[in-house]
DNA sequence: TTTT
DNA sequence: TTTT
């Protein structure tokens, strides 16, 4: 009923766009998120959990959020369920993003060195991205520093 | 770095309380989350998420949750892995809780009707339940029906 | 940038709706969120936090909030200022939430007992209670106790 | 009774520490947050919040945030109102933060662009800056940028 | 009384 | 299968 989850972590690798048969876009990361106390051993542990974004804010978080930035994600925790090739029922937890903040700019691909970035899904306006999967090829922060608005927020899922 | 999560649903089953080795109490349950929108059939699903509470606040949960009972969970999300009996790696995603609200009493119970048990995780006070692990025979709202403090912040994990 | 709260609390009076001259519904209502802790006197005291709600999720509110009712409020801190009829410049900090859930219904009006009802801002659809601004002649709940759409995200505000 | 905020702006002013009467540390300082639409002009605006933080987290807030900085703030609204000199009584609605975390170090003062210094109220442990009210003179990021543990949940307030 |  |  009431289901939401709020994340600051790092990429732990290059996120990966897909796109369903539909032609809708589909991009998913992991986040390594430390806890906040050490381990028996004193050693500090994080959490890697797994991210999904739709649409715009796919192919925005595609083009833009490299392994190892720090990122902010709010989203909702989502459970699904599906027959692997052996039959077998896999169980899979992750976190459905509608809100995606870059907190590192592209500093090693030449960008300046704003933080910032921000994408939310919104139920009306927003075209950024649409329909662009070639990545790296344009830095949302290279002329202003601004966020940009994309959005995604009536999506059938 | 940052990692919060807080939900709302209901108990798909009882609870289940464990002891580790060591002793320290571990209840889990699972709370079914509708989600806010239909799917393609018109149907409302919902998610089901494994919550995982410690000590005190593990007492408490198991012995006064009960499967249907509408409750909020505040806490972060664990990921795990362990290798099972086959010697496969299974991975766990779940929710560590550190605040349980119980929206609805006991009623069936012969409890008064009042909302709003609470528990939370601090680093100091609150016996309440302590080594306390047979279920159901106390009623927290049975007297005035304001909120217990329980304890359990200091944890090694 | 990133802007989230959220909440559970009971209203400390009945919700007040209003009108803007554009003809947008307005609900305000206070929430008193009890603390976790006591103050020095042993006493749990309360935070009261203003809320405002717009267009159908202000019209569902007015219409089935009321008094003493445990709700969920989730949604931002928005701060605004105006000049007051001496002049002054008067501060406001408060919520303005995008989702209410209805976590007790008018059982004494006659209601039955469900918990549940849901209410989010959406993009698209959802016409309950729109122009509806007759309160207390309607129970969301009276039918199935099926959670409720109703949209309001194309927000000018 | 549940009561939780999470945020993300930039400061809007270098923090002001305090001490109280009984000797304990205060520091606040606003929060500006940019919001995620436009208003009519094509502006977006900011939400300007209050954070107040107590004890060795005041401390370290006090040493290391400053003017500008990226900041994430988790804790809790809190209200609470008082009669000013003119005997007319103020409200005041503010964000007690128990989790603070420097997404940006202090460059322009020499140190180096890592980020991610993290800070939780906690039961137990952590001497960080306890007593240290002299700002500047230590960057918790200089050695290994790693985050540093404080201490402070079990407040009075 | 407001930040990039 | 994990990030700084």
């Amino acid at each position: 009923m009431l289901n939401r989850v709020i994340l600051i972590g790092r990429l732990t690798k290059d996120p990966e766009l897909r796109y369903t048969p539909a032609g809708v876009a589909v991009t998913q990361f992991s986040l390594a998120v430390d806890r906040n106390f050490k381990d028996q051993n004193g050693e500090r542990e994080a959490d890697f959990i797994n991210i999904v974004t739709w649409r715009q804010l796919a192919e925005t978080c595609a083009n833009y959020l490299r392994k190892g930035r720090l990122t902010a994600v709010e989203g909702r925790i989502q459970t699904r369920n599906y027959d692997n090739n052996e039959g077998k029922r896999v169980y899979v937890t992750e976190v459905v993003a509608d809100n995606v903040r870059f907190l590192e700019s592209n500093k090693s691909e030449g960008g300046n060195s704003n933080s910032g970035g921000f994408n939310r899904e919104e139920g009306s306006g927003g075209s950024y991205g649409k329909g662009n999967n070639s990545r790296g090829n344009q830095d949302p922060f290279s002329d202003d520093g601004k966020p940009i608005d994309i959005s995604d927020d009536d999506l059938p899922f």
